[in-house]
DNA sequence: CCTACCGATCGGTAGG
DNA sequence: CCTACCGATCGGTAGG
């Protein structure tokens, strides 16, 4: 009965990769948008992959440092559509605006990187180097930015960090709202979630307040 | 050598609760704030609350179910801060000031309560009766709020959703990125975070730009 | 609400 | 990068 065993080997797909690192931030990734964050567990990664359970461990210490890697690539990649889309843009306003748009994009184009980056994942998140880095790099656009439209005198005087803070905080909390689905189906894939960011920029810089300006 | 195992018995308190669903949810409570959401799991709830693993199924389906629970209570609590802080407020200016106030204070006082009414953990949301409900509950009373000062003519008219949702969204990044500790140390316990969504409201109110108010 | 049990999965390591 | 193994934990259920 049994006696074929060994002949019927399927061969059973071995990566032994160029490279596996990026293998398994990819199927971390691919895991998380699948079956969630609490599906994220090194065996299943290593699983998707292709490699035994304890091949990930030449790569990251552990479970921790992978998910550090996660997020310092998606820092960077927000920056990196920010700058993108803050180029051809006029003025100081228009910078800001279009910075804000990007990062509600980023959001929720990689849902999977936005969570892994804003997630409450790492015990001393500045003992990963690369993450504090990049994120400060994202920051420092935003208080640029700002910062040039004070003293152009568009923008109110003041700390540029506090004006930084609130345009970050609505941006950030729109952002979230979308990823975490709180707004029911709206803007999923990204359709709705430009207008609506434009929309919230423009609010951000008028005011809620009817003025002269404000119909 | 075991002969008096049996003798040495320590009671070991087992509770046959008054209330169970209580202990339960404030031991899920205390879990996720002392060690994070990725050790909450039912059986190390049940051992919170003194009682076997199987006992909770008495109460709760599955873990969804008891998250659901949280949740709900969140969304009461939180809208009940809100009524209380708007309610001596004078105009609908301070009153949405206030309402975004008890918002940002409530996640930085009830981080757990926060983070399992806004993670990712229903499959479906709209399952859960209460939870909807109350949510639903807190929103309304911002849309009120905004709509008054509408009709009164101090705030911009269009939309009310819209302002609602720059609202919600400001409110919702201050507090996340506390709650989530990005800002590093700052505000922890509500110390400053008060201050921070005090100034975050005014600057909703006068916008970024500058104008004749502003500076 | 408890005891006793199931199959399954996990993180991690030794040793090659 | 793999095989083989460790102790530990989990969700869930039967049966009382």
């Amino acid at each position: 009965m049994a006696a074929r065993k060994k002949t019927s080997t399927q061969p059973k797909p071995r990566y032994h990769h160029g490279d596996l690192h990026r293998a398994l931030i990819d199927a971390s990734l691919a895991l998380i948008s699948e079956e969630g964050f609490s599906a994220l567990t090194l065996r299943e990664v290593a699983r998707r992959a292709g490699v035994t359970h304890a091949a990930p461990y030449r790569h990251f210490a552990d479970k921790e440092a992978l998910l550090a890697a996660v997020a310092e690539e998606g820092f960077r990649a927000m920056a990196a559509q920010m700058r993108e889309r803050m180029a051809p843009a006029g003025g100081p306003a228009e910078r800001l605006s279009a910075s804000g748009v990007a990062y509600v994009l980023f959001a929720v184009q990689h849902p999977s990187h936005f969570r892994v980056m804003f997630g409450p994942h790492f015990v001393r998140p500045e003992e990963h180097q690369g993450l504090s880095a990049e994120g400060g790099n994202a920051f420092g656009l935003l208080l640029q930015c700002l910062s040039e439209g004070q003293q152009a005198g568009l923008f109110r005087p003041g700390d540029t960090h506090a004006l930084a803070l609130g345009a970050w905080s609505l941006v950030h909390g729109l952002a979230s709202l979308l990823v975490d689905g709180v707004l029911g189906q709206m803007g999923k894939g990204g359709m709705d979630a430009e207008a609506l960011a434009v929309s919230q920029s423009r609010m951000l810089l008028e005011g809620l307040l009817r003025t002269p300006q404000n119909g």
